[in-house]
This record gives C-alpha cells, structure tokens and sequence, in this order.
DNA sequence: CAGCTCCCCTGATTGC
DNA sequence: TGCAATCAGGGGAGCT
C-alpha cells in the first residue's frame, strides 16, 4: 500500500481521522469479510472496514505502463466522478490502483484494530453468518420464540442473520412456502424447539446463498464478478422483482404481488406462501 | 425494548 | 424531447 488518495472527505459518514496516513505505506497482509463488510488487515493490527451500501463497488486497474496478467482493465466512464477513494499499490509485477466507486455514497469505511474488531459497533451484536452449520433452525427458533416480528424484517435484521440483504430473503421465504408477513413465533413450538416450516426455512436460506454464490452475485442490472464478468444470480430470481408474474411454484397458479415493509419492497405469492 | 418510519444520495426508469 | 415523480440492493437515527 504505497499511498491512499482521497477524492472526497466523506462517504456515508466521514471517513475516520488521518484515514490516508493511517494506511499509507503499510502491508497489507489479507483480505476477509464480516456480513456485508470487508476487512482489510494492515500490519500492525489495524484493519480498514469497508461496507458499498448499495451502489458501492471496487475495481481494479493497472497503472501507467503495467501490463499484469489478471488485472482487469476498465474503460473509462462517466462514473469516474464518483471515484471516492484510491489505494495505490506498488508489486514486484507492478503498480496497481483499487479504486472504489460508490455513485450514491451509501458505503462507508472505517479503521479499527483487528484485536478489537469484536468490539466495532456493526459487529457487537451481529447474528451468525448464513452459510456453514452456524445458521441452524434451533438457532432461529431461540430468536423467534414469543416474538411478534414479520418474518421479514427478522431476516433482514443484521442481528440475527448476519449478511442477508432484501433479495435473498424474498428468495428464502419463497422457496419455503413462507408468507413474509407471518410471525416468527408461530415457527416455535410451545417447547421452543422449530417446528418442520422453520427446519426448511434455515435450509432454504443456506442454499440461496450458496446458489448466488455459484452464479457470481446478483445485483440489479450493473453487478460485475472481480475479472470483469456479469453476476448472473438474478436470473435465477424466483420471486424477486416478479410482480404481476406467475408464481413458479409447481402447480400453484398464483400471482406475485409486491408490498412494503419496513419501506422495503417484498415480492411474495400469497397462494403458495402461508 | 420492539418495531416502525424516515432519511442519507444519485441515477435509471416511467409517465405525462 | 423534457421534466417530474418514483424507485433502488443498506442501515442508522429517532419516533411511538
């Protein structure tokens, strides 16, 4: 990381203080990612958090002269104006520039020290992530006994799924026959333990993810893959975005209808998801 | 505390 | 063609 170069002082929220020097001239030593954040470990235990909102993304460019194999080249665009923050990169193979793009400016970064990352605001109380054995149904049914939230702003609440945005929760709910309006507490059985609709549900949620993973991502119309290519997850859309269209559940013949919850748009088939 | 609504900002799309 | 209204993948502040 040779040098950080700011084009805007704030994104979402400001960027933290001496953000630039903070980072500047130090290794970087691996890249994760927490929900929706990315985490980008420096030496010296500090680590940059990185969320795109919703229209936020990076690219990757080889500077001046640089021909790396592997290095995506862009062409220039008009979106350039929106070129907020720009990592210059020195490798033996040559200098690279990562630049993150964020038209609407609904991403936000932040340094913290990797030892106290626990401790970060987004993190402290953040639900476990959808993917691997973690997300399990005794799991949701200890945070869905004896509350009346829809299960769709459950989903979408950070604390108890980490990483689960509007798309896939519709998807979820759709390939388990679940109405997004319902309450989670009629999930439970009296003792506690999921009943077999909430069994399906955590499994459901597990393989949309995986199966977006699979296809590369999923945003609307403009989400690109790290060499370049389209996501293709969104023509996997069951239910997302279909409204007014048949329900493609076998032999259902219903409708899909969109609502607003919570001020998010939810697309749903009232015959098949109860 | 739980569960809403609003709002941050810009661009794409839709309707007149 | 132009212009205004509407909507968007996230999440935090602040209300009831």
């Amino acid at each position: 990381m040779q040098r950080l170069e700011l084009r805007r002082a704030d994104l979402r929220f400001p960027l933290p203080r001496d953000f630039a020097a903070r980072v500047a001239g130090r290794r970087i030593q691996a890249l994760s990612r927490r929900a929706k954040y990315l985490l980008v470990d420096f030496e010296e235990d500090l680590t940059l958090i990185a969320h795109l909102g919703m229209s936020g993304s990076f690219r990757i460019e080889a500077d001046e002269g640089a021909n790396l194999p592997g290095v995506f080249h862009h062409e220039r665009s008009k979106d350039e104006k929106h070129d907020h923050v720009i990592f210059h990169l020195e490798r033996p193979e040559g200098a690279v520039r990562i630049v993150y793009n964020d038209p609407r400016r609904f991403g936000f970064m932040d340094l913290m020290a990797r030892s106290e990352l626990d401790t970060y605001p987004a993190f402290r109380e953040l639900g476990p992530e959808p993917v691997g054995n973690m997300l399990s149904a005794d799991y949701l049914a200890t945070r869905f006994a004896g509350r009346a939230q829809p299960l769709k702003s459950a989903l979408l609440d950070q604390k108890v799924i980490a990483g689960l945005g509007n798309i896939y929760v519709c998807e979820a709910l759709w390939r388990s026959h679940l109405s997004p309006t319902r309450k989670v507490a009629t999930l439970v059985t009296k003792t506690g333990k999921p009943k077999p609709q909430l069994t399906l549900l955590a499994s459901s949620i597990r393989e949309v993810i995986a199966d977006a993973i699979e296809a590369g991502g999923s945003s609307l119309r403009d989400h690109i893959q790290a060499d370049g290519t389209l996501g293709y997850f969104q023509h996997f859309f069951r239910a997302y975005d279909r409204e007014g269209r048949e329900c493609l559940t076998d032999g259902c013949g219903g409708t899909v209808e969109r609502i607003v919850q919570s001020g998010r748009s939810t697309f749903y088939c009232r015959a098949c998801q109860k």
